[in-house]
DNA sequence: CGAGTTTGACCCGCGC
DNA sequence: GCGCGGGTCAAACTCG
């Protein structure tokens, strides 16, 4: 039995955006916003928070990435502790590892845990502060993948599932029951991560939209801005046919095979540290040179 | 019996 | 420096 081990490693991250890629960002979530809230006014005010988030964006370098070493003393439950931790870390001092960014998901469920293909063994629960809610950590069941995921229901709406995602799957989905997800009206919303401040940013309120609730995105616009390192997002069981065109055209939506596949077209990765004052255009696709697909499995992992 | 869950302990980062 | 809170571990437990 393993009695030392080496600790986590903390570390942060921050990708940059290519230049080039914000006239493609502009048109999408132009044309994203205009084709489903016909509102001249929306598309203004995006693209304006789109202009001052890319603006601020590129102002921003890479940060250095910054990691410790962190030695935990054996595992002692029901046993005493060992009297020299100093001796367990089995991790060179000054090696580095970049975090994985972040990207989480609040979903109007009535289910804690909503299936996303993929599976999960959960490894730990937590209460949160000012919360009566647990947080839930779950990791996938794939023993080479690193991918985490934490799960907990929104305080100022217990409806709503906060789900945020680590990591980047090395496999493919298991399976993806369409049937199986929570709930016919689950809505997406996507929120950025904050690592320094822990907490989900929903930067500014979401564009106005056919949705009955406003504090739900879009869902075609939250599938334009699917992270790279999430599940296979799915459109709204609900959705008009509008919708699911919207949908169709982020990515490729097959429910007769109850699957999705990434098209090359569309895709994004947000960093997981923008400020809390990043506008929603922050939730832009931001590369068109891959595919959603791309992000998510490796090339050699993919099945075509 | 293996896989997954529960749960208390532990460690570390960060704010004060 | 200290305490709080987040995140993780792993033994014990549950379930199929």
């Amino acid at each position: 039995m393993r009695c030392a081990r080496s600790r986590g490693i903390r570390f942060d991250s921050m990708e940059t955006h290519g230049s080039g890629r914000c006239a493609a960002i502009l048109a999408c979530v132009t044309a994203t916003i205009h084709c489903y809230c016909g509102s001249c006014v929306v598309v203004v005010v995006v693209v304006v928070f789109t202009l001052l988030w890319v603006t601020s964006f590129h102002s921003k370098s890479r940060r250095v990435v910054v990691q410790s070493n962190r030695a935990r003393a054996p595992c002692c439950r029901s046993k005493p502790p060992a009297p020299t931790p100093t001796t367990t870390s089995s991790k060179p001092a000054g090696q580095k590892r970049a975090r994985q960014p972040r990207f989480a998901f609040m979903t109007k469920s009535d289910i804690d845990h909503l299936e996303d293909g993929y599976r999960w063994r959960k490894y730990g629960q937590k209460a949160v502060k000012n919360s009566p809610f647990p947080r839930s950590y779950y990791r996938c069941t794939n023993s080479k993948c690193t991918v985490k995921k934490r799960v907990e229901r929104s305080f100022d709406d217990p409806s709503v599932v906060i789900t945020t995602y680590e990591g980047q799957h090395c496999h493919h989905t298991v399976t993806f029951p369409r049937a199986h997800l929570p709930s016919a009206h689950s809505q997406h919303h996507l929120l950025l991560y904050d690592h320094r401040r822990r907490h989900l940013a929903s930067p500014t309120p979401p564009p106005a939209s056919l949705n009955d609730d406003s504090n739900i995105y879009d869902p075609p616009l939250v599938a334009a801005c699917r992270p790279s390192s999430l599940p296979l997002p799915l459109p709204p069981l609900h959705c008009n046919q509008q919708e699911l065109l919207l949908a169709a055209a982020t990515y490729q939506y097959h429910p007769l095979s109850s699957s999705a596949t990434m098209p090359p077209t569309t895709t994004q990765t947000v960093p997981d540290d923008v400020s809390s004052t990043t506008p929603p255009s922050a939730l832009l696709p931001a590369t068109v040179d891959s595919g959603l697909l791309d992000d998510m499995v490796p090339p050699a992992m993919r099945q075509r």
